[in-house]
DNA sequence: TTGATGATGGCCT
DNA sequence: GGCCATCATCAAG
């Protein structure tokens, strides 16, 4: 039963320890925890239904790929449970930094089930479709949550942007990660994860499941 | 400075 | 399925 209100003190951000464990294991242990950014327009949440791990510096799709070090992927060679906010194209993508100091490697959160602030999540998507559509996907996600690569290097152990815990995943499906078509060998990892047969998992190729 | 390149999404046919 | 807007990022010049 969701409360019609949900009291800000209902969401407590996870403790930090909980990053700290291998980055494909973080990626399914994150299914089904909540994501919550509170802002001044009020407070929005969801459950993370789809991740994706990058695991640099063998893994070609990722962005610290050969341990690159660039302003970009400076905050993944630091400890784990920070965010990692890029643009792609116009959109911002969030990931979560996971695996020790000097392993640069992340979670992608690629979708969300909607918990709490959903008539602010269909303000700021600027749609009236289906509520799917408002965080069935990495760039939509953050949109609806209010998260921007401002967001870059934030804790996510903590207000205003951070993980909490949500509820038990019954069944896990695993496959391979979407639009790295480009990275050779890497593009058949099976790497990313998804709450099986969940309604706001991405749309684009559901293949494994 | 400049040009190439996307871990996307929305709209079109 | 195809097309492409649009811009941060990065390496080369």
């Amino acid at each position: 039963m969701i409360p019609k209100k949900v009291d800000r003190l209902l969401l407590q951000p996870i403790d930090s320890s909980f990053f700290d464990m291998p980055t494909l294991e973080l990626a399914r242990s994150l299914l089904g925890k909540l994501l919550v950014k509170e802002t001044r327009a009020g407070i929005t949440a969801g459950w993370i239904v789809e991740t994706e791990g990058y695991i640099g510096p063998a893994d070609r799709a990722a962005h610290s790929y050969g341990n690159r070090r660039t302003a970009r992927t400076d905050v993944m060679f630091g400890p784990p449970g920070y965010v990692y906010t890029y643009v792609m194209h116009t959109h911002c993508l969030i990931n979560v930094v996971s695996g020790p100091v000097n392993h640069p490697e992340v979670v992608l959160i690629r979708a969300l089930e909607p918990f709490c602030g959903i008539e602010l999540m269909y303000a700021r998507r600027g749609t009236d479709k289906r509520k799917e559509e408002l965080t069935n996907g990495p760039g939509k996600l953050t949109k609806a949550l209010g998260i921007e690569k401002a967001d870059y290097g934030r804790p996510l152990f903590a207000r205003p942007l951070f993980v909490a815990e949500g509820k038990e995943i019954e069944s896990v499906s695993v496959g391979r990660r979407i639009g790295i078509e480009n990275s050779g060998e890497a593009r058949d990892y099976p790497w990313r994860f998804w709450v099986s047969g969940n309604r706001f998992v991405s749309k684009t190729r559901r293949q494994g499941e």
